[in-house]
DNA sequence: GCCGTCGTATGACATCTGTCATCCGGCAGT
DNA sequence: ACTGCCGGATGACAGATGTCATACGACGGC
């Protein structure tokens, strides 16, 4: 039968990467080669260890795992890559599919899914929730432009308009300036609002 | 040798609480007996099942992992709780504590910490981590009052002082006036920071 | 070359938010 | 009985925020 399928896992909380890696364990087909924490040590991991197929959780630090997906698809296109979530939101669907996933799982799905994705994607399939394909489509494209995102970021922890201006070399004036179209764009009330929003269509 | 320790595991996330029930199942000692993704089912399901030890996520949908220990530890006081969470805030720690838990673990720490608290609560000992434990020591306990709390978590999405004042059936300036001494308690320059201070230590 | 968009900026204006003083009724300690 | 705290409220004020018109240089597409 077929060699083993290598698994590259990226995933910063310990606990469950380490449950992750021990569900895998348990099918015969697939091992786990490496695990990593960040999401900056994806690339130099899947160099050393002549992986498979990498796993790779979005929320981490030193890079997302969409920024991974990015750097691996082009410098080990050979590598097949499956994006995993906490959060459903159409818009990291729609990036990480962009940035060269072949699959994009949900952490409420079940674990069934997982072992199952990693041997569609070395099989050539692209594996995503039809549902959230349907939502991301449905919901159009990111209208903020990377200016705007910027600084709808910067402002999500309460900053104030004198400490955007300070932190991003701007005018007051033009922060809210941005903050006021961001808002408008957004259909929102108030640059918290506007936070909000972003962040449930994963545009932030 | 002692029979398998029984465990309930509650998680709401499908993926990651069947990991960890993969995790729990290479230990020969521990049995999962009973799975839920739901705070409000912890309860009927730990009447069901007879179990030794609850291992409770405290971000669940129906109601929160403390909540339900807070009710197991009154309705079953035999079986052990512990608490598992992705955050490690102070306030969630000691409000854990005070629920009637015996163990406080955090999700990014190792792996093999799961299984070994599983057992030492069974041998009647608690388990947190001594650093968090200091930090719950000194912060203080909860300076806000409950209403003050309330208003708060209802601020959280971006809403005015009127949709508040509407929710809450208070008047816009009682709403003002709630925010501006939470704000003051908090050291924070507006409502959006207080919201972020209060989460991170877990006051919310 | 022209048009649209983006990034940046200013000034004026209206509204929202945060602060403060002050008040009331209820309730827990002392 | 007195004191203090909580929930709730009002009014006045200052400062922060959101909106709008307008402007300019850079760049991309047509």
């Amino acid at each position: 039968m077929s060699p083993t399928i290598k698994v590259l896992l990226a995933e910063d909380q310990s606990m469950v990467r380490e449950a992750l890696a021990a569900l895998l364990g348990l099918e015969d087909d697939i091992e786990v080669v490496a695990q990593v924490a960040r999401g900056d040590e994806v690339l130099p991991a899947a160099r050393e260890h002549d992986v498979d197929v990498a796993l790779l959780d979005i929320e981490m630090p030193g890079a997302t795992g969409i920024e991974a997906a990015a750097l691996l698809s082009k410098e080990l296109p050979a590598v097949k890559l499956v994006v995993l979530t906490t959060f459903g939101r159409p818009g990291y669907l729609r990036t990480a599919m962009e940035s060269g996933a072949d699959a994009f799982l949900v952490k409420d799905a079940p674990a069934a899914q997982l072992a199952e994705a990693v041997r569609k994607v070395l099989a050539g399939e692209r594996v995503i929730d039809p549902t959230l394909a349907a939502a991301a489509l449905a919901e159009g494209a990111n209208p903020l432009t990377d200016r705007e995102r910027e600084i709808l970021r910067a402002a999500e922890n309460g900053s104030t308009n004198a400490d955007l201006a300070a932190a991003l070399h701007l005018s007051q004036g033009t922060v809210r300036n941005y903050l006021s179209t961001a808002i408008q764009k957004l259909t929102a009330r108030n640059r918290a609002e506007a936070v909000r929003i972003a962040r449930e269509k994963g545009w932030l």
